[in-house]
DNA sequence: ATCATAAATAACTATTTAGTTATTTCAAGA
DNA sequence: TCTTGAAATAACTAAATAGTTATTTATGAT
């Protein structure tokens, strides 16, 4: 079979082993509520070899977060938005960070995590840096692209786009437990789901195109 | 002098010391990370005092979220946006959304640390029900009359703009720590602020009003 | 004045928890 | 097949932590 031969030493495996049970127990329960016995168990390994390979929790969490944020990043960079049309690019994007929010709502509960302690695990870190130049550098090129076609507003600043199109999505799937009691909404209904990616897509297109391509989406 | 003759025992004001002490420390370190000998020590107060007032750590932490999000709703009925031309209400909405964030940081960790616990906190709590109703009304009310005004767009979904109008603030400033990371950028300068409100203020209504109503904003 | 009651405090306890030490087990090179 | 170093495990420790008990102190009603 194509499974390889289970190993009773694999410091590598090992290692993925305890990564992928950190990313579960701090996403359920943050950096203060997370413990490391219950990573260890979860690793099917013990704390010992936590403390081997990673030094300590905090450091295991940065890795973690990293990790996260590193694999995010990966899966937009794969849309290749570069040789999309703007709109349909656009759209992608706009889908995109739903549906990975969506579907990696562990990813969420990270951010929201280090953000409570002030980004200080991500402060220093080359490889986040590293990671967000090029998203920067894409929105920036997509935006420039929409508007030498005279699809998309002048003047806009990439980073406000990003932030937004980011912040539509992920303030509706972090607070939909208080929400659903608020406005005595299930949230998370299929129905529910669809129509915030509608209303989504269309505000940000909206609010990134120009009065006229928004005219022509309504008369078709 | 105004102040009152200090009370040695002023069981009042022993629990609003308490009350705001854990409003701190629940903002500050999450539940789950929040001290119960911190906020004794902080409300210059003993931790059996939190016991004989509050019962428990979670107890305490659902009053002290149900206090935040009823300041939260009080300050926002206060605007008394009934009374104002849609427009303006609508500006003034998405101002006060984005000062109350900004102001009141405390009320963003609050949130976010009871939406990590799934709201079980408030899930059965009426008087957050109560509190809720009447802003989607509201909202849906401000909508409406700015719809037969002319103004806005037919057929909004009055709880996919409230959504909207918090989540383009509360993103920025509770993810500010790493997006200063992610942006290179800092997010909190003067300018910095004054930037993403008025891109907000812009986005929302870009979303809300009708073509006619944003051209003639553009062309005064 | 005094007494019953509630407010306040400090000292304590049983658990939990991050991190360590001591020991055993395996696998690869000589 | 023997040796050696890394991988793995379990048992331990010191500190921290939520919650309690026992006791003292002030206050307001009688």
């Amino acid at each position: 079979m194509a499974t390889s031969p289970k190993k009773f030493r694999d410091p590598d495996e090992t290692q993925r082993r305890i990564m992928a049970a950190a990313k579960v127990e701090f996403a359920k329960n943050g950096l203060g509520g997370a413990r490391v016995d219950v990573i260890a168990a979860r690793a099917k390994s013990n704390k010992r070899m936590m403390y081997h390979y990673f030094g300590n929790k905090e450091k295991l969490f940065q890795l973690v977060l990293e990790d996260a944020y590193g694999a995010f990043r990966e899966a937009e960079a794969a849309l290749a938005l570069d040789s999309e049309e703007p709109m349909t690019a656009l759209r992608k994007l706009v889908n995109f960070n739903w549906a990975y929010f969506l579907t990696n709502p562990e990813f969420i509960t990270l951010v929201n995590s280090e953000n409570l302690h002030r980004a200080r695990h991500i402060k220093n870190s080359k490889r986040i840096e590293d990671m967000s130049r090029p998203f920067v550098g894409r929105m920036s090129q997509l935006l420039q692209r929409g508007v030498e076609a005279g699809l998309f507003r002048k003047n806009l600043d990439a980073v406000q786009v990003s932030i937004t199109i980011a912040s539509v999505a992920y303030y509706y799937l972090t607070n939909r437990f208080t929400a659903a009691i608020v406005f005595e909404r299930d949230m998370m209904t299929e129905t529910a789901l669809r129509a915030r990616l509608d209303f989504n897509t269309d505000s940000i297109l909206r609010i990134v195109c120009t009065p006229e391509t928004l005219r022509k989406l309504e008369t078709p």
